[in-house]
DNA sequence: ATCATATGTTGCAGTCAACAACAAATCTCG
DNA sequence: CGAGATTTGTTGTTGACTGCAACATATGAT
């Protein structure tokens, strides 16, 4: 395999055409040559290269209604490169085996117990593990090279889940954090395409955010969100702070306390009333900070959060209001991801999917 | 020009070639095969050709003092590629004209007095705006596409400085805000080129962080630090927030006020003490929330932050303690930039040079 | 049925980088 | 002091890739 030379040329042109297929569908080979801006014979060429070594499918003759000679449609083959996704959560282990393109060609369920996720992924990718060219896995907390340096729902501290994972399963393993992991499917597969800046707010046990700048997920990712101050000196949190949001949230946890919460405080309980404008307003201070660090273009209050969000807009936006500059807010949308809660399994399929087309250049 | 083809590749290695020298400066041939990883005979072509095209100069035979026949070494042409680098503060404009290779081949200094700096930019630049392929101008603030959004320092809001100077000096200008130029600097001419992410704090008359990932400056920039809210609703601030880090430290804004409390505090002065301890702590409780978003791996205390971060660093460390997760700090280096107040003019150019040879390929 | 239109196909030309053989310049060791 | 070892520049050749232009093909319009 030269690293350089002509060829490079050719395996960048490969794969940006795979890329261009995968990421919009299939298309035929006059808006192939638009998208990539090479010539039609250099388009017939990197076609044929790529359906003969599998990756691609090329069907005649689609006719368009207008004149001229209907042009060839290719698309990709999935099985020609799968990848392995997988989302851990607190009390179950979510798994997907998604091929070129996008499709789900498997995908798997497992409540935990308090059994071990990586046990759990071992078992449920046993027959998949090897067919797969990438394995991707979504763990929410602070990851670090594979590791995962802290996670407030699961009670790591300095796991090394790559590298479990590959003795649990022998092969490699992509450790990415949940919220990063939403954040790359919610702008690759869902809404949020336009953004240039998109921040993916999770809410689970604990609050993380992730942030996917022009399309690619943040070096070094996760932001800890639960864990912004919000009340210097206030409640002490499980990480050994002081008034994390966190701590100052704790009431909530779950979707259901703020469904409860908000049927509570329609019905007049001023209490439940309190609690969540408190929530929001704190959730908004917190926002506050990080949007001057990050400057995004785009919010998504993706899990929980998104009930939080539905229930207390008006306390958040003012909260946020009240903490960043009038410039930063007026060119950012606040809204709710489209993905639901498939957004972090289908993030880290795509993280996938990335690092496969950067291995074919 | 054509944007395909084979030429392509030979633009991307002329580029990485001149990239490479005017990074690491003058480099043997031989030395140049290692960095590039292509053929000795491919050197050869590409220096021939960038040597005709006046971007390389080449001397001959270095002795190495071991066997084997001499290299011919080669540098770049400093005039061959020059850009005008400003720096604009409250008070006096700087400029740099710095030729390919980083030497300065002029530089001056205006004081304002009131005047607009642009008037003093296309004053001190008439002589030599034409001759640069890229101008860059330096800003203290909100920068976003040209465009300065907020400025405290300067009073500023919205103002397109991009098209003022533009229409003043008669060509087009790259505007980046000073923190972020600085963390370029200290990130390519200083000492932090090991760092993954670079987060420069800038203390002029307001506070601003600019970050540099992977060498290169964050997208959409500058980090208004000086509008992190630490006490909300606290002191007002000029930009209409409550309880900003600016606000909260008001009492300093400058060196000198620092070096004074210093000097008191040392002479007993309690009073003085206080404020300092309190600044370090609010400045600490800032960074917390910046770091917890951002995920630095190295903070350069620049400006007059250099100052009051020398003068408390003890509360500023403790405050970060009490903001951030343990993993956050363990990876992280508290320093203060080697570059001095060169910093900003140092990186506006590199930022300039950037601009040159991605023009290149 | 014929022409216009859009697209795939084929052969050719231009360019590029790798390779290998050779030339040049230095050091080392006897 | 000289021969071999060593490192590097140079040259000619080769294989590969993309663009281009001419041609072939398949459809719609008149």
């Amino acid at each position: 395999m030269a690293r350089t030379g002509t060829e490079e040329l050719r395996r960048r042109n490969r794969a940006a055409l795979v890329e261009q297929l995968h990421r919009h569908g299939p298309q035929t080979r006059a808006e192939l040559t638009e998208a990539l801006g090479l010539n039609r014979s250099t388009i017939g060429a990197l076609a044929a290269d790529l359906a003969e070594s599998g990756y691609v499918q090329e069907t005649t003759g689609r006719s368009t209604g207008s004149a001229g000679r209907p042009s060839t449609l290719a698309e990709c083959v999935p099985k020609a490169a799968m990848v392995t996704a997988v989302e851990i959560r607190v009390d179950l282990v979510r798994f997907a085996l998604v091929g070129l393109g996008g499709e789900v060609l498997e995908r798997a369920e497992t409540e935990l117990d308090g059994d071990d996720p990586v046990d759990a992924i071992a078992a449920v990718t046993r027959g998949t593990a090897r067919d797969a060219l990438e394995a991707v896995a979504a763990v929410p907390g602070l990851v670090d090279a594979g590791s995962v340096a802290h996670s407030t729902e699961l009670g790591w501290a300095g796991r090394d889940l790559a590298a479990d994972l590959a003795a649990a399963t022998g092969r490699e393993w992509q450790v990415v954090d949940t919220a990063t992991a939403a954040a790359v499917g919610e702008w690759s597969r869902g809404d949020a395409h336009e953004s240039t800046k998109l921040l993916y707010l999770h809410g689970g046990r604990g609050l993380t955010a992730g942030l996917v700048v022009d399309g690619r997920a943040q070096r070094g990712g996760s932001i800890q969100l639960g864990h912004i101050v919000v009340q210097p000196g206030g409640r002490e949190c499980a990480c050994g702070l002081r008034g994390c949001l966190e701590a100052e949230m704790e009431v909530f946890g779950y979707a259901e306390d703020i469904e409860h919460a908000t049927l509570a405080a329609g019905m007049g309980d001023g209490a439940a009333r309190d609690g969540l404008r408190r929530s929001g307003e704190d959730l908004g201070r917190a926002l506050g900070a990080v949007v001057t660090a990050t400057g995004p273009d785009e919010i998504l209050f993706g899990g929980w959060l998104r009930e939080l969000y539905l229930a207390t807009a008006a306390p958040v936006r003012s909260a946020l209001a009240e903490t960043t500059l009038p410039h930063l807010r007026s060119r950012l949308r606040l809204r709710t991801p489209v993905l639901g809660d498939e957004g972090a399994l289908t993030g880290a399929a795509e993280t996938g999917f990335a690092a496969v087309v950067d291995g074919m250049r």
